[in-house]
RNA sequence: GGGCCUCUAGCUCAAUGGCAGAGCAGUUGACUCUUAAUCAACCGGUUCGGGGUUCGAAUCCCCGGGGGCUCACCA
């Protein structure tokens, strides 16, 4: 009797016959082996038969979830599936009497807890002879198909849950992701670098050119801005003398959604003292190439259309200037007006937004016409100085400063710099940046008192970098969009109605008195709420 | 925000202007080595929402909503 209301009334009646013989949903359970481990131990113990009086047999006790069912008369099969893998559970109405036949009440989605003997099958499957079993948590709606799972990308970004329970693809890639952030924090620590918190909430969101989120502090009265980067407040732990540190954390930008943004993402930046950009980029080859070899076991990744990204060889160097004048022929430093650059800009096709600042037209140029070209992963060296306040100009070269960043898969990666230490400077940099706001860049960066009041005692130089985490593990997965390797994508507006629970189920202590079968026919009649 | 595509049973999908269907799941029955178990019967619909055209709309048109891709935006 299948509207869905239908179905999950049934689950909740063979709930309410469960509660009657024992508590399904009990806090204490057994559990002598995983899935996984009951098999590999029958296999080391030769696979003792348990029907040879020759041999002990492996008796073990697992759990996992049901998620295939084959029901024969007075035998049957179930599959469960813990964390660890899957494994086949025989019941057998001459060994289970009675109890073989509270199979009826078990549904695809409950968990079980089931002891017994491990066999191996004719068709050579290791499977448990059930002894004793037990519901542990009753499922009350109905699971994704078991063949095709579930595929409405909708769905499974809604209700990820599902997902992971129908597509092992989506077990991978959530594995995946927690491997390649223990990778990166392995990698730092065996660097000695000290991992560090800092604040999520401030007052002023800086060292990014981006549009912040806002909110604001009851108590304090006060607005207050989600971050959107960790580089000011891990410098000023420089210049109170942590020489090496990281953070991995979330930050936020209150734009776009793309298949390579997400409103909030995962952020990595270090800072080493006594380094420059040079450093850092011989580092985070070493730190990507890591992570790769750790996660994957190889550098060279397959990614959804085929292409192969090869973290062994590539890493070919270039530098801003280069780059562009290779890709279009265009030197942007002799076009040093914004009328110029603009009229160079709409020449190649590259429309100009109003407003747009000398800087932020040369940078659209190389993201429209550049960055696009660079599938092997490719670092973009010394970049102009008025794109990049935060970091340190050449000694030759005041226009230009020690900044690079690296491209795979024609996207960012990774940025870096050698930091800007000089506070002069900075404040300067920091309002010349202000001076765009007024003219209409609205994303800029932004000077931050607190920040220059820590350069001024004095940052040591340093080494930083920045890396976007999900796009690194869109890189290693190969996955092309960034919402399959967020567990819970930003998602507009909310999850379509759901069908709600029957209203009369009796909480489990209100011992209900009998009676209460209810037929189907008079299920349908009742259209009751 | 623009363009293109898409939304049908719990899930996966048919039906292109003419009675809204199948498989899985579910219920009942048969079946003690199956594994997408099999066999038989049954049950299951606000075709995303609203409006319109038409004798007749899942299908065509308009408005709205969700989703995907893409462009723009976005280091």
């Amino acid at each position: 009797m299948p509207t869905e209301a239908e179905l999950i009334t049934l689950r909740s009646e063979k709930r309410d016959q469960l509660l009657r013989k024992a508590d399904p949903y009990p806090s204490r359970v057994e559990r002598t082996h995983t899935t996984a481990e009951a098999i590999a131990a029958f296999q080391a113990a030769g696979e003792p038969d348990p029907d040879e009086t020759t041999s002990d047999p492996i008796t073990v006790t697992v759990v996992g979830r049901v998620i295939r069912q084959r029901v024969m008369g007075k035998a049957a099969f179930l599959d469960i599936r813990d964390g660890s893998g899957k494994l086949q559970l025989h019941y057998r109405r001459d060994v289970l009497g009675d109890t073989f036949d509270d199979l009826k009440l078990i549904d695809l989605g409950d968990f079980l807890e089931t002891s017994g003997m491990l066999f191996r099958t004719r068709t050579g499957e290791v499977t448990l002879t059930v002894v004793s079993w037990r519901v542990i948590s009753k499922s009350l709606r109905p699971l994704p198909e078991k063949w095709h799972g579930l595929s409405d990308v909708e769905l499974r970004y809604r209700q990820r849950y599902l997902d992971l329970i129908a597509n092992e693809r989506s077990r991978e890639i959530a594995v995946t992701r927690t491997k390649i952030l223990r990778a990166i924090r392995e990698f730092y620590y065996q660097h000695d670098f000290l991992e560090v918190e800092t604040p999520v909430l401030q007052t002023e969101a800086g060292g990014a050119a981006a549009r912040p989120f806002e909110t604001h502090h009851n108590a304090l009265n006060r607005d207050l801005a989600l971050r959107i980067s960790l580089e000011l407040h891990l410098k000023r732990l420089l210049v109170g003398g942590l020489e090496r540190v990281f953070e991995i954390g979330r930050v936020f930008r209150n734009e776009g959604i793309s298949t390579h943004h997400n409103p909030e993402f995962t952020l990595l930046e270090s800072y080493e003292s006594y380094a420059d950009y040079e450093d850092v980029a011989l580092m985070v080859r070493d730190l990507i190439q890591y992570v790769a070899r750790e996660t994957i076991g190889t550098l060279q990744i397959v990614q959804s259309d085929g292409t192969v990204v090869d973290l062994e060889n590539g890493w070919e160097r270039t530098t801003y200037r280069e780059a562009l004048l290779k890709e279009t022929g265009i030197d942007y430093v002799e076009h040093p007006q914004r009328e110029d650059i603009i009229a160079v800009s709409k020449a190649h096709g590259v429309p100009v937004p109003d407003g747009a600042s000398w800087a932020s037209v040369l940078d659209n140029l190389m993201s429209n016409l550049v960055e696009p070209t660079f599938v092997q992963p490719t670092f973009i060296f010394d970049y102009p100085t008025a794109l990049s306040p935060l970091a340190k100009r050449k000694d030759d070269d005041a226009e230009i400063v020690e900044r690079f960043e690296l491209f795979v898969l024609g996207y960012e990666v990774a940025n870096a710099y050698s930091e800007l230490n000089d506070p002069i400077d900075q404040r300067e940099r920091m309002q010349e940046q202000a001076k765009k706001v007024a003219s209409g860049d609205e994303e800029v960066e932004i000077a931050d008192e607190d920040f220059l009041l820590a350069l001024e005692h004095g940052m040591p130089p340093a080494g930083g970098l920045g890396v976007g985490i999900d796009r690194l593990v869109q890189l290693i997965t190969g996955e092309p969009s960034i919402r399959e390797v967020l567990l819970f994508p930003a998602m507009r507006g909310q999850l379509n109605e759901t069908t709600p629970l029957p209203s009369d189920r009796t909480p489990p202590n209100s011992t209900n008195d009998a009676d209460k079968t209810v037929s189907p026919s008079v299920l349908n009649e009742g259209d009751e709420d």
